[in-house]
RNA sequence: GGGCGGUUAGCUCAGCGGGAGAGCACUACGUUGACAUCGUAGGGGUCACAGGUUCAAUCCCUGUACCGCCCA
C-alpha cells in the first residue's frame, strides 16, 4: 500500500533523475508532423527564479505538456539571455570590492571575467526551472552570445545596414552616467520628484529696464541655452518675440522665438531652450534650426562653456552653485517648489542625462508599419484582445531605436572605421578590410567599434535563430511562426514588438500566431515584488516548504486574465491540501482494490453511479481541452479541483462505498474499474498541472493494479470521448439533493448526531419511487439512518414532533419525537417560507408581464414557470405544517 | 494631459443579459474503516454611485467618485 501522505521532496528528486536519464522531454523532430511550438522568452543567465519566472514557466509548462499528451510534436525552446547591462552591472560590483573596475582591468580581461562568471552562475536558472517541473528540451538549450546568434546577429545587423534600416547618427540620447551608456527610451522610468523650481531673469537686449523671466529646473544648463520660447498667443510678450536676451554670466544673446510647444500657465510662460541636454528642446531645436551645445560630459561633469566656478563640478553640484551666482549678480528672481518627473535609469537608479551623442540607430517606425498590420489582420493575435491597444498605441508612436551601448559585455557592434573615419560595415574583420582594401585601394588597418549591441538586438531574433536560422535547418521550417508567446505585459515593448518586427522583417512571417499575456505576480499587499521592499517570496523556498506541485497550481488556480496575482501562503496552503486529497482518494481507492483495467470501457457502466461520474469525467475532459484553447487557466484548474473534490471525493466514493463493502454485489468489479479508470483519468488531466504527484500515483497505480511498469503519464497520450456524451443521470441529482435535505434539516434543527433517524418518503410519482427504491441502502448510509422508507401517497402526515419537508414531487418524514424543538422548527419553516415567497413574487411579476412572455426565449419562461409551481408547491406544504404547530400548540 | 484596467461575502478573487459564486477566514456539530492537510451543515452581499437601453441589468451604454498600471 501507499504511504500515508505524499512526499515532494522524494518524489521530485526522483523523477528528475527519471525524466533526465530517460530523456523524456528531449526533442525529435521525426516525430509527428503535428507540431506546437513555445520559445522560452530567455530569463538572464547569471539570473535566479522570482515568482514571475515560476507564473510565466508554469503555464507555458501547462501549454508543452498537455498538448504533448495530445499527442503533438512539442517545442518548448529554451535558452537565456546574455542581458548586457544586468549582467555587466554585477560583475563590475563584485570587482569593486576587491577595489578593481572594468578601466583598470581592460576590456579583454574584464569580459573573460563575465564569461567566468556565467560559467559559474549560468545553469542556475536553468536547473530551479527544472525544479520547478520545466518539461524542456534542456539539450537544446541556448545563449545569445552563442557563435552561432553571434553570426545571425551580425548578419540581421548587416542586411539592416544595407537596406538602409541601420545607420549611426548623432541626436540626443538617454545618457546613463552610472553605466556610462547610451540606453534605449524603455529603459528610462520617470519619477515623480519635487525640486526647485528657478525664476531667472534674462536682459533684454538693447533695453536695460526691460528682461524676460524664464523657469526651470535645471539652471546650470543654462550655458547651452540658445533661445528663449514662448507660446506666439502669449499676450504677456507678444512684443518681445523676435528680440534677444543677453544670457546672463556670458556675454552671448539668444533670440527669444515663439512655439506651440511652450504652455502659457508653467511658470512664466517663458522657457529656456537647450538642445543639447533636454528632448523637447532638442526637437524644438531642429524645428527652429538653433545650434545645439553642450556643458555636461559623459561623466556628469561640468564643462566649457559653463562658468568657471563649476567647471569639473558634478551638475547636480553646479545646480547649486550656479544659483548661488545668479542671485549675487541679480539675475535670480525667486525659487519655487515643483512636482515633475524626472528620468532615471531603471537598472542603475540615477538620473538619466540627456547628451548629443553618435549612436547606432534601428529604423523602427518603417519596421513598424508591419508588424502594426500583423496584428490588424490577425495574423498574431494578443489574449486577453485589449493588450493589443497597448502594442498599437506603442508601435504607432514609435521612436527609431538606439541600440549601440558604450558597454563591453554583448555584441560587439559589425562596424569597422579606417582612419578618415570611413564606416565599413560587415560580417567579420577579413571582409571589412577586404572593403577597406579596395576602398582605399591598398591594405588600410582599421578599428572595430568600441559599443556592443542592446541586448534586446538578440532577443528580437529569438524565434529564428534559436531554430537554425540562417541555416534552413528542418526546426525552423517546422516551429516557424511559433504558436504562441507567453509573456507578461511589462514586456510587450521590449519583447513582443520587436520580435514582431525582426520576424516579420528576417522571415518575411509573424514569429507567432498567438501572445498571451498574462498578470504580474505582486506580494499580499498587492505591492510589486522588490528587493528594496524586502516582500520577495522566492519560489524555491515555497518548492522546499510546500512541492512544486502546489506551486504551479496556486499559480494556475489565480492565472485570471488581467488580473495581477495576489500571493499569500493560506492559498498554497491549499493548494497543498487538494494535493494530498487526491493522494488520499488514490489510497483509498487502491486499499479497496480498484485496479486499473487498461482494456476497460467507460461506456459499458451499468450502475447508475457509474454511469454518472462517467458522463461527469467526460465532460470534464471535453471541458479541459477547451479552457486550455482559451488560456482560461483558472477556470480549468477551478473545474478540475471541483472535479475531484466535490463529485469525485465527496459523492462519488462515498457513494460508493456499499457496493465496494458488499462481496456479494454485481456491481463490486465494474465499480472498482471505474473508480480506477476515474481516478486515472484524472491524473492524465492534471499531469500538466501538477506532474510530480501525478506521475507517482500513475506508478503506484500500475504497480499495485499489477499491470508492468508503464510508460511515464507525462509520455502517454491523452484521449477524449467526445462523441459519446453520456446524458445526465437525473436518479443521482436527486438523490444527492434528497441526503442534503436530511442533513441540512438536521443540523439546523440541532439534531444530536448520535440520533437515530426513522425517514420515510411521501410521494405518488412512479420515478422517485423506484430511485428510492434503488438508493435506499446508499442514502441511508450517508446520513446514517435507521431506515428509510417510502409510502406512496403525495402527502405526509402531520404528527406532532415531525419534520415534514418539502422535498422534489414527495415530502420527507423524520419523526423526532422529544428531539425536536418545536420553536426551532416553526422558525427554520417561516425562514424558508420568507425566502421562497421573495422568489415567488419575482417570479409571478414577471409571467405576469406580456412583454415578457412575448419577447423572452421560451426555454426562458418554460423554466420560469416550472419553478414558479415549485415555489408555490413548496410554499403551500410549509404553510400547512406551519399552521398544524401552531393549532396543535393552542 | 492621453490611454488601459479595477471597484461583487471579513480577506483574495471568479462570473458578465434571465435563479448572486469559489477559496481562505468565521460559527456549530462530528475521531461513520482514504483523508482532522478531514467531514457535515450554517451565518455573511441594496454586485461603488447616478442615469439610460431592454420584457429583463451585477453583466450592455453614458456620466461621477475612488484605486492601480502604462505613456507623455
Amino acid at each position: 500500500m501507499i504511504d500515508k501522505h505524499f512526499t515532494p521532496h522524494t518524489t521530485q528528486k526522483e523523477l528528475l533523475e527519471k525524466w533526465e536519464s530517460l530523456k523524456a522531454f528531449d526533442y525529435d523532430s521525426k516525430k509527428p508532423e503535428s507540431f506546437y511550438t513555445i520559445i522560452m522568452p530567455p530569463p538572464n543567465v547569471t539570473g535566479s527564479l522570482h515568482m514571475g519566472h515560476a507564473l510565466t514557466f508554469t503555464l507555458q509548462d501547462i501549454l508543452i505538456r498537455s498538448k504533448r499528451k495530445l499527442g503533438k510534436n512539442v517545442l518548448w525552446q529554451p535558452g537565456t539571455d546574455h542581458a548586457g547591462i544586468a549582467t555587466q552591472i554585477v560583475v563590475e560590483r563584485q570587482l569593486s570590492q576587491s577595489g578593481l573596475s572594468r578601466f583598470s582591468m581592460g576590456r579583454e580581461a574584464f569580459v573573460q571575467r563575465i564569461w567566468e562568471w556565467k560559467d559559474f552562475s549560468g545553469g542556475t536558472i536553468n536547473n530551479q526551472l527544472r525544479k520547478l517541473g520545466a518539461s524542456a528540451p534542456w539539450h537544446r538549450d541556448c545563449f545569445t552570445m552563442d557563435p552561432a546568434v553571434n553570426e545571425a546577429v551580425y548578419q540581421v545587423f548587416n542586411r539592416l545596414y544595407k537596406d538602409n534600416l541601420l545607420y549611426k547618427s548623432k541626436r540626443l540620447v538617454n545618457w546613463n552616467i552610472h553605466q556610462q551608456t547610451a540606453i534605449s527610451d524603455i529603459e528610462v522610468t520617470h519619477k515623480t520628484s519635487q525640486d526647485p523650481f528657478y525664476f531667472i531673469r534674462y536682459p533684454v537686449v538693447g533695453d536695460p529696464t526691460k528682461h524676460i523671466t524664464i523657469a526651470t529646473t535645471r539652471p546650470e544648463t543654462m550655458f547651452a541655452d540658445v533661445a528663449v520660447a514662448v507660446h506666439p498667443e502669449d499676450e504677456r510678450y507678444q512684443d518681445l518675440i523676435g528680440q534677444h536676451v543677453t544670457l546672463p554670466l556670458t556675454d552671448r544673446t539668444i533670440p527669444i522665438i515663439a512655439d506651440e510647444w511652450c504652455k502659457s500657465d508653467v511658470g512664466t510662460g517663458a522657457v529656456k531652450i537647450t538642445p543639447g541636454h533636454d528632448f523637447n528642446d532638442y526637437d524644438m531645436g531642429l524645428r527652429h534650426n538653433l545650434p545645439m551645445l553642450e556643458v555636461i560630459d559623459d561623466a556628469g561633469k561640468m564643462i566649457f562653456p559653463a562658468h568657471p566656478d563649476i567647471v569639473g563640478m558634478d551638475r547636480l553640484k553646479a545646480r547649486e552653485k550656479i544659483s548661488s551666482i545668479l542671485e549675487e549678480q541679480g539675475f535670480l528672481d525667486h525659487i519655487e517648489t515643483i512636482t515633475h518627473s524626472v528620468p532615471y535609469a531603471e537598472r542603475s537608479d540615477c538620473v538619466i542625462e540627456p547628451r548629443l551623442m553618435d549612436q547606432w540607430y534601428v529604423d523602427a517606425p518603417r519596421l513598424a508599419h508591419k508588424a502594426i498590420e500583423a496584428v490588424v489582420s490577425g495574423q498574431t493575435k494578443f489574449v486577453p484582445e485589449y493588450w493589443s491597444h497597448t502594442y498599437f498605441e506603442w508601435m504607432r508612436n514609435i521612436q527609431p531605436w538606439c541600440v549601440s551601448r558604450q558597454i563591453w559585455w554583448g555584441h560587439r557592434i559589425p562596424a569597422w572605421y579606417g582612419p578618415d573615419g570611413k564606416v565599413f560595415v560587415a560580417q567579420n574583420e577579413d571582409e571589412a578590410q577586404a572593403n577597406a582594401a579596395k576602398h582605399y585601394g591598398k591594405q588600410t588597418p582599421l578599428v572595430q567599434d568600441p559599443d556592443v549591441l542592446d541586448t534586446w538586438f538578440s532577443s528580437a531574433l529569438w524565434p529564428f535563430v534559436t531554430l537554425g536560422w540562417p541555416n534552413k535547418t528542418p526546426e525552423l521550417a517546422k516551429h516557424y511562426p511559433g504558436d504562441v508567446l507567453v509573456t507578461g505585459h511589462d514586456i510587450i515593448f521590449f519583447w513582443v514588438a520587436r520580435m514582431m518586427m525582426m520576424g516579420i522583417y528576417i522571415m518575411g512571417d509573424v514569429p507567432f500566431k498567438e501572445v498571451y499575456i498574462h498578470a504580474l505576480v505582486k506580494d499580499e499587499k498587492g505591492q510589486k515584488m522588490s528587493k528594496s521592499k524586502g516582500n520577495i517570496v522566492d519560489p524555491l523556498d515555497l518548492i522546499e516548504t510546500y512541492g512544486a506541485d502546489a506551486l504551479r497550481l496556486t499559480l494556475a488556480l489565480q492565472a485570471a486574465p488581467g488580473r495581477d496575482i495576489k500571493f499569500s501562503s493560506s492559498r498554497i496552503e491549499g493548494a497543498k491540501h487538494f494535493i494530498t486529497k487526491l493522494w488520499n482518494a488514490a489510497r483509498y481507492s487502491l486499499m479497496n482494490h480498484c485496479h486499473y483495467d487498461p482494456t476497460f470501457d467507460p461506456q459499458s457502466v451499468e450502475h447508475k453511479i457509474n454511469q454518472w461520474v462517467v458522463g461527469k469525467v467526460e465532460k470534464l475532459k471535453r471541458s479541459t481541452i477547451e479552457s486550455l484553447d482559451s488560456y482560461a487557466f483558472h477556470e480549468l484548474t477551478h473545474d478540475i479541483y471541483h472535479a475531484v473534490w466535490g463529485t469525485f471525493c465527496d459523492w462519488y466514493l462515498e457513494f460508493t462505498k456499499p457496493l465496494l463493502l458488499d462481496d456479494n454485489s454485481p456491481y463490486k468489479l465494474e465499480t472498482q474499474k471505474t473508480t480506477a479508470w476515474a481516478l486515472v483519468q484524472f491524473l492524465h488531466i492534471l499531469n500538466p498541472i501538477i506532474p510530480f504527484v501525478t506521475e507517482e500515483l500513475w506508478a503506484h497505480i500500475h504497480d499495485i493494479s499489477g499491470l508492468p511498469n508503464p510508460a511515464l503519464l507525462s509520455l502517454s497520450p491523452f484521449q477524449t470521448n467526445s462523441e459519446k456524451s453520456s446524458g445526465e443521470i437525473p436518479s443521482i441529482q436527486w438523490v444527492i439533493g434528497f441526503i442534503e435535505e436530511i442533513r441540512s434539516a438536521c443540523t439546523i434543527l440541532g439534531i444530536p448526531a448520535g440520533t437515530s433517524l426513522r425517514v420515510t418518503y411521501y410521494s405518488n410519482d412512479s420515478a422517485e419511487a423506484e430511485w428510492i427504491n434503488e438508493f435506499a441502502s446508499i442514502i441511508q448510509k450517508m446520513v446514517r439512518l435507521n431506515s428509510l422508507d417510502f409510502v406512496n401517497t403525495p402527502n405526509a402526515p402531520f404528527e406532532m414532533g415531525s419534520v415534514v419537508n418539502p422535498y422534489g414531487l414527495g415530502s420527507i418524514f423524520i419523526p423526532l419525537q422529544e428531539v425536536l424543538d418545536i420553536e426551532k422548527e416553526s422558525a427554520r419553516l417561516k425562514k424558508e417560507i420568507g425566502k421562497l415567497t421573495g422568489e415567488k413574487e419575482q417570479m409571478s411579476k414577471k409571467l405576469n408581464n406580456q412583454e415578457f412572455l412575448n419577447k423572452a426565449p421560451e426555454e426562458v419562461v418554460d423554466e420560469l414557470k416550472v419553478r414558479f409551481s415549485t415555489a408555490t408547491q413548496t410554499i403551500q406544504k410549509l404553510e400547512q405544517t406551519v399552521a398544524r404547530f401552531i393549532s396543535s400548540s393552542k
